[in-house]
DNA sequence: GGGAAATCCGGACTGTCAGTCCGGATAGCG
DNA sequence: CGCTATCCGGACTGACAGTCCGGATTTCCC
């Protein structure tokens, strides 16, 4: 294992510039905008570096996402409470929800376009299953009479970037996730 | 208005060919198997045919979740309780869920390829808004405390047909059901 | 500082797909 | 039986994801 040298400083800069011009596209076009060759193109790259880093343009999106909520996943397996270990889980529950809505709030465009690319295996994403595996342990501790995995699921299956859009009227930017924690509070029983 | 001249009878033949072809390109392959290339060939027609009848890709697909999806929604607007009108709001959701569970779990890569398909305004689609505006009234007429509209979207949104098939083991084909029903139990307040 | 080898770059190339278009065929009507 | 509105089919377009390899860079080691 390892041996791994360490990337080498125009790969690195050349990530960089495709996230970058990633996230201007989506900024500017919706999510339809993005094809791997406008972003090689604004990237100033060549096409095959866009694949030779990402993989495909679900990889893509996924690394975006992933930067955009790394510092929330950091929050919940290390942070102080309520996020992080220690605090009550319904409370912790509503916390995470508040950080993963505001994620998605804020992203709502990429969030399409990563739900669009991933196709297959969505459930499979290690971002996903670690979201879910949090919900899910969350919601046992809380309600532990209930299918905790399948509530997971359906609270994740909420955060979708067009409901996102659909629901968020201009003014009033966490609207949806108010309505999300409503409705974690409804399940707990506490409604 | 009107003065629509009936369909020709070729017209209507190739319609029906058209969704035949659909449905068993659906069955043997993933939802991804289903190129219009392909449903016109086994169709044995020409593929502006399949775009003139249907619009496009969504459109078809709609129109195949439509006829699968009508009975129900007679049943809905004009049948007998629990699932018609008469029964109390808690039991006709119940109902309602279990026949629209049914129809996502026969049918869950058509819905896939669907949703795939719809894109960008899946929550205009007229379908979609029946379904949510039957359920927003049943949410609210149970628990008038909650945000019935966000809760009816909340629901729909699980009936992703990825998702049914990753929940649905072999062996068990109404689980996914059962699952549903039971978080709608719990969001009620009975649980 | 210099040279060899691993690593990376770029953009041309392929295969596929959704959707368009129009000359020719056909059904339905009188 | 003939006329016209309607429909048919498949070639065509434009766009996209993903592949590939000759040539340029970088890094490492001396």
């Amino acid at each position: 294992m390892a041996g791994q040298r360490a990337e080498r400083a125009d790969a690195a800069r050349n990530r960089r510039a495709v996230l970058h011009a990633t996230e201007q596209l989506l900024a500017e076009g919706g999510g339809d905008r993005v094809s791997l060759d406008r972003v090689a193109t604004l990237a100033g790259v060549g096409k095959g570096t866009v694949f030779r880093r990402f993989g495909n343009r679900a990889g893509l999106l996924q690394a975006l996402l992933e930067e955009r909520s790394r510092e929330l996943r950091e929050a919940v397996t290390d942070g102080a409470p309520p996020l992080g270990p220690g605090a009550p889980a319904p409370e912790r529950l509503l916390a995470f929800l508040d950080g993963l809505g505001a994620i998605a709030e804020g992203n709502a465009v990429l969030l399409s376009a990563h739900e669009q690319a991933c196709a297959e295996d969505k459930y499979g994403d290690p971002s996903y299953r670690f979201w879910h595996g949090h919900l899910s342990g969350l919601l046992a501790a809380s309600r532990p009479d209930l299918d905790a995995g399948f509530l997971a699921h359906a609270l994740l299956s909420v955060f979708d970037g067009d409901l996102i859009r659909h629901l968020t009227p201009p003014g009033d930017p966490r609207r949806f996730t108010r309505s999300v924690q409503q409705m974690a509070t409804a399940l707990l029983g506490q409604g």
